[in-house]
DNA sequence: GTCACTTCCTTCGATTTCGAAGATAGGCCG
DNA sequence: CGGCCTATCTTCGAAATCGAAGGAAGTGAC
């Protein structure tokens, strides 16, 4: 159906393990992908000839003789990734092992609709292509993420909120009319979970907290992004404990993201006669000890906490990450940990990791390289 | 370490496909196991050999050829499991398909100390082998279920309330002084979740809640028990939304089990002079219509369905079982259903069945049956 | 420096696994 | 009832995988 990478069996894997980060050496391979050395030894002979794979130098000893430390070919192909957003986007090209070689920022209104707003960055991307990377170099695959529900296996977008145009709108099958690639489509802070993911390879349970615009959430379930029917994460349309009743934009009172959002400390801020017109604005405002952007920071972060409890004495994961825009202000994530720390189960915080987000602005762009990748090298047999 | 089946590699994997009741013929574990059709023939044929499997006739045609059923000998082994609740203990024996072949509850009173409990768990296994099973037919496994959470890497019981003398209480290792076998020590709650997915072999993604004298909850997540560090699926000490403020056993207020326990309940009646001892009881009351009892399930399942909202739109599964002795007072998951259907994302209930569990009674000890038999097989290697 | 030890990687014969082809056994239909 | 179809299971040579042994390239102790 797609060109994939020419790659069968468990090629697929060791080229996973290089990519990933998780293997550097034969031995490594040998070690994570249960193979015979012998056997490891002869695919990554196979690789090396097909182009994909390259020897790079030695590794540091471990004991005994250095290891001939692997890499992927930096010509073996580029991913191209996008993180789509209400008034803009971020985009770029990756090589195989989720290296960035170029990202940029565009404004893009994603009220254009799907087929304008698709277009736009496939000229984007035809366009990094051609200024950045060598002809000879294909294209491996594409992936874009969105910042509303996707199911996962149709890849549309399902009954979004403020993307007028697009529910049901087949995402993958229209970039598949301009690309013979796999293609991926994801939810962004779905995205940001499997970039932040890479981030802390000794933790397998992870809820990763975007908050921005909106409050998204992603979890990594046992190393691997965890999408339910299609709608896993949501913790936007919570309920929280409150005086004031608020009615939010799904119909429902209450929910966490009419209280904590960027949104909505934004339309607080403003009722206060402060400007703002980005929730990046608020961090400013924290950090210039404006005293009602903090106190909003801190209840919101207190509100987002209560609802963490109750996901974290659930899930108990070994790390709740926080990231998007928001995450910068630093009242916001000490009031999240003091809401868990003082509710949560003693045996559920016992090694539990409450920190920023590590991968940075381009975590959904990362994550959606891995998570091509995956789809690249998926057995085809 | 422990005495184990006498089987190596794919032959376990096999075996496994064979007693979850997910293969019956050589065609089934050739298509499930991704080895091809010869290799399952050759190692079924081992396994024949070996006095583990069996044929048994034959089954029914999908349009060719009638497939040749394969069974677990019978000969093959049995697993000794156990559920400990409060004041009782429900044991039994199990073939190693989970048939079981004796089932019994005693009186055990959990105060008595790890040391007394555990032995009189025992002896009442040895007395069961006796009766019920030939000598020659070996015991393959023992497990049992505690009402507390359980440390999954040390097989120790931690912080349980109501359970005096058992905190870090190394079961699984006094168990072992006595049986040089395959020891699983796990959450009854758990246990139930593993029972429980057995009933649902479409889903991969289960929640199942126990509703008892407490409020437990199970998690499988890909068709795995999910265990994150130890207490995942506690959902007991959520705080729920009220008017009056309980402090509840854990020093918090206002947790669920403060509100919608069988404990709770039984002690909401009482203080209207109906006189009741088991959450059982309740169900009676009930079903006889008295107005306080029907009044106060009916309250107890939306509380509880209010905290399911959040962790429906969180976790996104496939089905929510409910169990436990209360379960079976049907305004309870009427009220449930009413609270998520209301409050959750409408993708998030798409196609989410919320249901009476299906196992029964015996859930826990068929899930130890499960777990017991993924841990005899592991790959020794 | 040298000797013991560790790790990394390859070589090569033994073993396992595969997969195409065939044998077996039943259903379906005129 | 007799083809024709489908699915199950087995046979057997080809191919992939393994694992023991050994060479290569280090580290660290004396």
């Amino acid at each position: 159906m797609n060109q994939r990478l020419p790659v069968q069996g468990a090629q697929g894997d060791l080229l996973r393990l290089v990519a990933t980060g998780k293997a550097e050496s034969r031995a490594d391979l040998a070690r994570l992908s249960g193979l015979a050395a012998s056997s490891v030894s002869l695919r990554v002979e196979e690789l090396i000839d097909a182009g994909l794979l390259a020897e790079e130098g030695s590794g540091t000893s471990r004991g005994g003789r250095r290891p001939r430390r692997l890499r992927l070919s930096p010509d073996a192909g580029v991913l191209a990734v996008a993180d789509l957003g209400a008034h803009h986007v971020r985009l770029g090209l990756l090589d195989l092992s989720g290296t960035p070689l170029v990202i940029e920022e565009r404004g893009c209104e994603i009220a254009d609709g799907p087929q304008v707003t698709l277009d736009r960055i496939a000229d984007a991307f035809d366009e990094l292509l051609a200024t950045h990377v060598p002809s000879s170099v294909p294209l491996r695959g594409v992936g874009t993420g969105i910042p509303g529900p996707v199911d996962p296996s149709s890849q549309r977008v399902v009954t979004p909120s403020r993307m007028p145009g697009w529910n049901g709108f087949p995402v993958a099958d229209h970039l598949a009319t301009r690309y013979d690639l796999p293609i991926l489509v994801e939810n962004d802070a779905n995205l940001m979970a499997a970039g932040e993911a890479r981030w802390w390879p000794a933790s397998e349970n992870l809820m990763v907290v975007k908050a921005g615009t909106g409050i998204g959430c992603g979890v990594i379930v046992n190393g691997h992004l965890h999408r339910g029917r299609g709608a896993a994460g949501d913790i936007s349309h919570v309920r929280v404990r409150s005086d004031s009743s608020i009615v939010c934009a799904c119909g429902h009172p209450d929910c966490l993201e009419a209280y904590a959002s960027g949104a909505a400390l934004m339309s607080a801020l403003q009722e206060s006669g402060i400007e703002v017109s980005r929730p990046a604005d608020i961090v400013t405002l924290v950090d210039d000890a404006i005293p009602e952007a903090t106190s909003l920071v801190r209840t919101a972060g207190r509100r987002i906490g209560e609802v963490l409890t109750v996901l974290v004495n659930f899930f108990n994961p070994d790390v709740v990450a926080v990231g998007g825009s928001l995450s910068a202000a630093e009242p916001l994530i000490t009031s999240i940990r003091a809401a868990v720390w003082e509710r949560c189960l003693p045996l559920a915080t016992r090694d539990l990791e409450i920190a920023p987000a590590r991968a940075g602005r381009d975590a959904a762009l990362l994550g959606a390289g891995t998570l091509l990748l995956e789809a690249a090298l998926k057995v085809t047999s």
